[in-house]
Order: C-alpha cells, then sequence, then structure tokens
RNA sequence: GUGCCCAUAGCUCAACCGGAUAGAGCACCAGCCUUCUAAGCUGGGGGUUACAGGUUCGAUUCCUGUUGGGCACACCA
C-alpha cells in the first residue's frame, strides 16, 4: 500500500475532488479537516457538508452523503460515517497508522521537517538588548521564544537566518559611558551628584574596574582593551560597550542560544545608510520641514501622528536608523523578517512599517511581521523578585539560569503563547516532581532510553518489526499522536507559535507514560517485543526532535 | 483620554483560524512498586468560558459595549 504520511492534505484531497463533483459551483470553499476530540468521531472530521448546507439549499446530512459516494477510493481509510448534524467522520486502517512507526525511524532527526517554506530566506530578529547592562528576564522570554521560533521555522523548511541587533548609538550609550565615568572616579550611586538616570548597577563598577585595569576583552570578533584614562570618553565608551556585548553574549552562550549576525546601529551612521535614507524619504515627497526639525508624514500611513525624523539639535531620532535597518533587511532579500520584541515596543511597529511604506519601494505594507511577548514576572517562595545583586533594579537571565537550569529556563519561558503574561515560579521550575512539565517530557525520554539499552539489540534492526502488532489502544494513542507531529509544527510556523510544540510534547510523555505502566517491552514472544520497542525507539525520536525545537536537551538518563 | 495585549475549574494553563459532551497538571480524596526508572500510572469530585447584547444550523473562538489587569502614548531607545 502507498504510504501517506501527511493524512489531513491527503483527505482534503480527497474532498476537494468531491466537491468538484457535488457541488462545481462552490469549489472555492476551503475545506477543513480536523481531528475530533473523541475518538468515537473517528481519526479525522469534516465540516464541508454543514458549510454546504446554505448554498445547496439542501440538507447536510444528504450532500454529506452525496459526498462520501463521490469521495475517491483510499487505502488508508477503513470507513467513512455521517455524524451529528452533518460531520463526516473518516477512520484510518490500522495499517495507514502502524506505518508512522518506519517512517519515524527511518527520517530519524528529520522527522517532522515540512517544505512549508520552500527554502525561501526569513530572517528573525530577537533579544536586540541595548548593551547596557546584564539581558534581563524579558529578553530571556525574548531569547526562548525567538530561539525556538527559529528552530520552528527552520524545520517548516525555511532558511532561516538568526540576527541581534544593537542600539550602540545614542543617548542611553552616552548615559553608559558617563556612569561608567563616575565610577572610575570614584563616585557611587549613593551620591547626590549621581545623574538622575545614571546606571546603578553593581555591574558598572565591573566595568569600570576592568578599564582601570586595562583589561581585554572581546566580544563578537573584536578585541578591546581599557585604556584607564578617566577622562577619555571615547574610550571609555567604547569599552564598555565591548564589555557589555561580551556579558550578554556569555549570558546567551549558557542560554543555548546562537546568531547568526549581529547588525550594529552604529555601522548604519558610519556607512553612510541613515544618510541615504533620509535623503530617500525626502525625495519620496512624504517630509516636511517644521519647527527647525524634519518631519515624516506617518500619518499617511496609519500612524496617529507624524513623527520627527531629525531634532532641532541635529541629530535624528531612533526611529530613523530603524527604518535604515529595515531597508537593509529588505535589501538583503528577506520575502519575510520576524521581529520578536517585548510587547512594551509595540508602538514602533507602526512607525517602522510607515518608515517603509514612505520609501515607495515596494515593500508589502504587513512588512516585516512581529512576534510581541507580554511582560515576565518573577516569583520565588510565592513572592515576587524584582531585583538581582548585579543588575539590582531588575532580575537577570543569568539569575535564572544558574537557578533552575537552562532546560527548565527555556522550557518555561517558551512554553506559553506570548499574547500572554507569564509568571515564572521559580520553585515550580525547580521542583523534580509531576508538576514540573520539563521533567515529565525529559523522564519519558530518559526511560525509554532505559529500556533499548536494557534490550541491548541493534536498533536498525527494529525497522524490520511487525508493525501490525501494535495494536491495543495506548499503542494507536502513540502512533496517532506520532501521526500529528508535522502537523504541529506546520501550526506553529504559521501562527509563530512555538508553545505549540511544548503542549504537544507533553501530551505524547503522557501517552507515553500511561502505556509505560500498562504494558511491559521487554518481553518473551520475539515479535511482539520488537513490535513494541520500535514503537518507543520512534516516539523517543519525535520528543527528541521536539525537545530540540525547544532547545531543551533529551537525557538517556535522569 | 487614545491605542495594543489579556480574562476559561480554587491555582498554572490548553482547546487544531466557528464545530460534536470545553481538556491537562497542581491541590483534595481513593488505589498501584519482589517487574524495563514511582521525576510515573489508574479512578473520583470540581465550569453560567469576566459581564451584557449581536451575527447563524452552531460562539471560549467573530462584532459592539461594560468591568478588571498589563503595556505604550517624547525633537528617549
Amino acid at each position: 500500500m502507498s504510504v501517506v504520511l501527511n493524512f489531513k492534505s491527503h483527505i482534503s484531497e480527497l474532498f476537494a475532488q468531491a466537491l468538484r463533483e457535488v457541488a462545481p459551483d462552490a469549489a472555492q470553499i476551503d475545506i477543513l479537516i480536523e481531528r475530533p476530540k473523541q475518538v468515537s468521531h473517528g481519526d479525522y472530521a469534516c465540516n464541508l457538508a454543514m458549510q454546504l448546507a446554505r448554498p445547496l439549499r439542501k440538507s447536510p446530512r444528504d450532500i454529506a452523503q452525496a459526498l462520501i459516494a463521490a469521495l475517491p477510493v483510499s487505502d488508508v481509510i477503513e470507513k467513512v460515517e455521517i455524524a451529528g448534524a452533518g460531520f463526516i467522520n473518516l477512520f484510518l486502517t490500522k495499517a495507514a497508522k502502524q506505518a508512522i512507526v518506519h517512517a519515524v525511524l527511518h527520517a530519524g532527526a528529520g522527522y517532522g521537517h515540512i517544505h512549508l517554506g520552500a527554502g525561501r530566506k526569513l530572517q528573525v530578529e530577537f533579544v536586540s538588548a541595548n548593551p547596557t547592562g546584564p539581558l534581563h528576564v524579558g529578553h530571556g522570554r525574548g531569547a526562548a521564544v525567538g530561539d525556538c521560533l527559529c528552530n520552528v521555522l527552520h524545520a517548516a523548511g525555511w532558511n532561516v537566518t538568526r540576527e541581534f541587533y544593537y542600539n550602540d548609538a545614542g543617548a542611553q550609550i552616552e548615559n553608559l559611558m558617563r556612569s561608567v565615568q563616575l565610577r572610575c572616579k570614584g563616585i557611587t550611586p549613593d551620591d547626590p551628584s549621581w545623574p538622575e538616570g545614571g546606571y546603578r548597577g553593581d555591574y558598572i563598577a565591573d566595568v569600570a574596574r576592568a578599564y582601570m585595569a586595562r583589561e581585554t576583552v572581546e566580544a563578537d570578533d573584536q578585541r578591546t582593551t581599557g585604556k584607564g584614562e578617566v577622562d577619555d570618553e571615547v574610550a571609555i565608551r567604547h569599552f564598555a560597550v565591548a564589555y557589555l556585548r561580551r556579558e550578554q553574549d556569555l549570558d546567551l552562550r549558557a542560554f543555548n542560544v546562537e546568531f547568526d549576525v549581529f547588525s550594529l546601529e552604529s555601522a548604519l551612521y558610519s556607512e553612510g545608510k541613515v544618510e541615504e535614507t533620509v535623503g530617500r524619504l525626502i525625495a519620496s515627497g512624504h517630509t516636511y520641514e517644521q519647527d527647525d526639525a524634519l518631519w515624516l508624514r506617518t500619518t499617511d500611513f496609519g500612524d496617529d501622528k507624524d513623527r520627527v525624523m531629525r531634532k532641532t539639535d541635529g541629530g535624528y531620532t531612533y526611529f530613523v536608523p530603524d527604518v535604515a535597518y529595515h531597508l537593509e533587511k529588505w535589501r538583503r532579500g528577506f520575502v519575510r523578517v520576524i521581529n520578536e520584541q517585548g510587547a512594551d515596543h509595540h508602538s514602533t511597529i507602526t512607525r517602522v512599517r510607515a518608515g517603509l511604506q514612505a520609501l515607495d519601494i515596494g515593500i508589502p505594507k504587513g512588512w516585516p511581521d512581529y512576534v510581541l511577548h507580554q511582560m515576565v514576572t518573577v516569583l520565588k517562595n510565592g513572592e515576587e523578585v524584582k531585583i538581582s545583586k548585579r543588575a539590582g533594579s531588575y532580575v537577570t537571565l543569568r539569575d535564572l539560569i544558574d537557578e533552575v537550569g537552562c532546560d527548565a529556563t527555556r522550557y518555561f519561558l517558551a512554553a506559553r503563547h506570548p499574547d500572554s503574561q507569564l509568571v515564572f515560579d521559580i520553585d515550580l521550575a525547580k521542583s523534580k516532581t509531576n508538576d514540573n512539565p520539563v521533567y515529565y517530557i525529559q523522564y519519558a525520554h530518559a526511560r525509554i532510553s532505559t529500556v533499548l539499552e536494557t534490550w541491548g539489540g541493534e536498533r536498525l534492526s527494529l525497522l524490520q518489526a511487525d508493525f501490525g502488532l501494535l495494536d491495543s489502544e495506548y499503542e494507536t494513542a502513540l502512533l496517532q499522536l506520532m501521526i500529528d507531529y508535522p502537523q504541529v509544527i506546520e501550526s506553529a510556523a504559521q501562527d509563530l507559535a512555538p508553545h505549540l510544540v511544548a503542549f504537544y510534547l507533553k501530551d505524547l510523555a503522557a501517552a507515553f507514560h500511561s502505556y509505560y505502566n500498562a504494558s511491559r517491552f521487554l518481553v518473551d514472544d520475539e515479535a511482539v517485543k520488537c513490535a513494541r520497542l520500535a514503537l518507543i525507539a520512534a516516539a523517543a525520536q519525535v520528543m527528541s526532535n521536539g525537545l530540540a525545537l525547544l532547545g531543551v536537551s533529551a537525557p538517556e538518563k535522569m
């Protein structure tokens, strides 16, 4: 029999043919195939008959009857039923489900990879913290969500570039330099002369100490040595930025996140990109001078008021380099760009898009895409934690990694819908119990590893197992979940919702744990043993693949 | 005041772009280790999906309004 991997699209295709026959005029209707919640409703269901009831002015059940009659024969479908108001429920043959085990074992780490992106270039910009301090929890959420999203999009067939944008020019860098300089002079934040908005964290003292000690720091591809001159503002600025970039790099590495490209705001100025963008905007006719400032008429593109581009002091506002940066992204050939940011930046969306529209060079209206994550609050002993020793006013990503580990931190920060506010409960993330989904999933993987190790046979031989022996309700549940996996990747990629992977893995782990408790694998009957081992080996493979997308390890032992 | 996000079991969260009896875990109660990992499993109780309308065969989902929470509203980034 033919091997079908994507049952949803296969069935959808069958219905498309039936639809052309039954209702040629309604062929543009979207055919939706879904997985019923109840097993008695079959493996897949279609509501097409109900959708057609109105245009055809016939009863849904009659239409369902006609559709079923016109449905092409498929050897993966066992039976088709009409149910309820006019649902068409489809049941797969056992053999079709069982074939998934071979498919998973054969594809290995590649199982779940789909061709949605068709190799097109896509860029995800995330974290993009200012180099003015250690990364905080919010950046951590951005890092976890952004990185998982990249993994998911890669699995979905996109050619993904991970990018980090440093705002290393502008007022806040001036502020950083000033704070470090004061520390170099021995002035501390509790001194009355400390400026209002100066950075107060202990890390500023570390930077100052390293600068005065003429230390060398390596960040990205550059080496920078502290000059030790208290009055050399250029040198202090340069060193402080390099020092903090290195610190952020180390945090990200500890978090298992790697970027392909680092873009610097300062480079946009030094390479003339900002001037060029301003020139293009003026030439496009969407700017005007008023009150000694240059304005962009962003109200032409949906903004609620126009925005200043060039201030009366001659400097540019931040959104000009932002537009220049995104123009560069466009020129670099990314058909799709996704910016993952904290929701507190949501007001930039309209402005950046407006700026790009004003360029009049054919950039699509909704480009780029945005994923905005809501705030994170940290809880410990039932109380909100607001400060860390090192940063002072906020909890750092490093604090979390040190306290609960990389795996749990990544899981908890990525396993929620980005639109929901997130409470990070340190005690829960640390707990090694049932409440903690990370360990629940990892434990399932480790259990399977142990069984396979105890068995000690050659794993490749499992490909030859008789999958027809996999017939129990537990086995069927696992088979169906493994069939669903590519669908999960597709949804997560389309909705830009990597948390779906986390929920899926919990379901898969649960199905395995139930199976584990209900039946033994290392039984005397050789054929049954091989079939069961093949099944759980495949399940472990899917767990491992899914955990890899989350950036969480899949341990052999726990 | 304006814009964006959110509201589902006592708690933390799901619900496959409008589907069938709204699901898990925790907590509570009752069980399961001479067996491949009990960091596990099985069973039980627990809901007016914040509230009020609307759209239709059908709404947790879409629309309007109200309430409550968060965020943003600079010639800062």
